[in-house]
DNA sequence: TTTATAACAGTAATAATTATCATTATTATA
DNA sequence: TATAATAATGATAATTATTACTGTTATAAA
């Protein structure tokens, strides 16, 4: 049974407030301004509960430690090589690659978690 | 300047005999027999050096430690939700996602990384 | 209210990886 | 072929990111 809290609360509306893809680390910082006594540990403790209840999406890039996003619905990101940004992308859906996927495999195909890479806008400019 | 090594070869030369995407702990245990004083630095140092010289690639699901692949042509992976085999994937190239996810983006895309999840045969069975 | 327990703060432990450094192996050069 | 320069090594320490433990507190049910 799962009992409400008022730092999960704190930690999901800081998400709602942010499009960066924060870490772990850096909810911590903010959301200590509100809860000055909280630990890290709380914060993956609920980052990692909201994420498998699926209220917030976390994003493992293989580059640093994993983002989180608070927009639950599915979508796609950018991360830039040069800066490490991590960018939503406006986007039509690709589930049609789970079927070219599948269409020689044995197993079955849920899902597929996609991020693509380049450089940003801004980092082009430069 | 780089400088061969025999280590590296083994390293290389193993990581061609495996087709499950292994970690740097299986080579290590793995190289160990061929060169028992290797250390652990030695094998992932130069894992690295070989996934950026594009001889070899690493794969990062996010899960578990990061495995690496012998085979550095572009292709895809599957991973097995149920016992976190990672299994290639025989299928036509999805390069097209890149012009879907560049039509609405600033940025330069270069390329993405994707990989399938689910259950594969062997669990599926179970 | 009282009770049961999920969640907490604080802290220790773990997992994976990277850095440091004195020694050794490799390669270029005399 | 011997010597010199330095890349790579083995051993180990350090770091980063995350998870686990534990006694206390907050939440919600009875």
């Amino acid at each position: 049974m799962i009992k409400h809290s008022r730092q999960r609360d704190c930690i999901k509306q800081f998400l709602l407030t942010r499009y960066d893809h924060p870490t772990a680390e850096t909810v911590y910082e903010n959301v200590k301004k509100e809860f000055p006594n909280i630990s890290l540990g709380t914060v993956y403790r609920n980052l990692s509960l909201l994420a498998e209840l699926g209220e917030i999406q976390k994003i493992s890039t293989g580059v640093g430690p994993d983002r989180f996003d608070g927009n639950p619905a599915q979508h796609y990101h950018f991360l830039c090589n040069q800066c490490g940004r991590v960018i939503d992308l406006k986007m039509e859906g690709i589930d049609h690659i789970n079927i070219i996927a599948g269409s020689q495999f044995d197993g079955e195909i849920e899902g597929h978690i996609t991020y693509f890479y380049g450089k940003c806008n801004n980092c082009q400019k430069k």
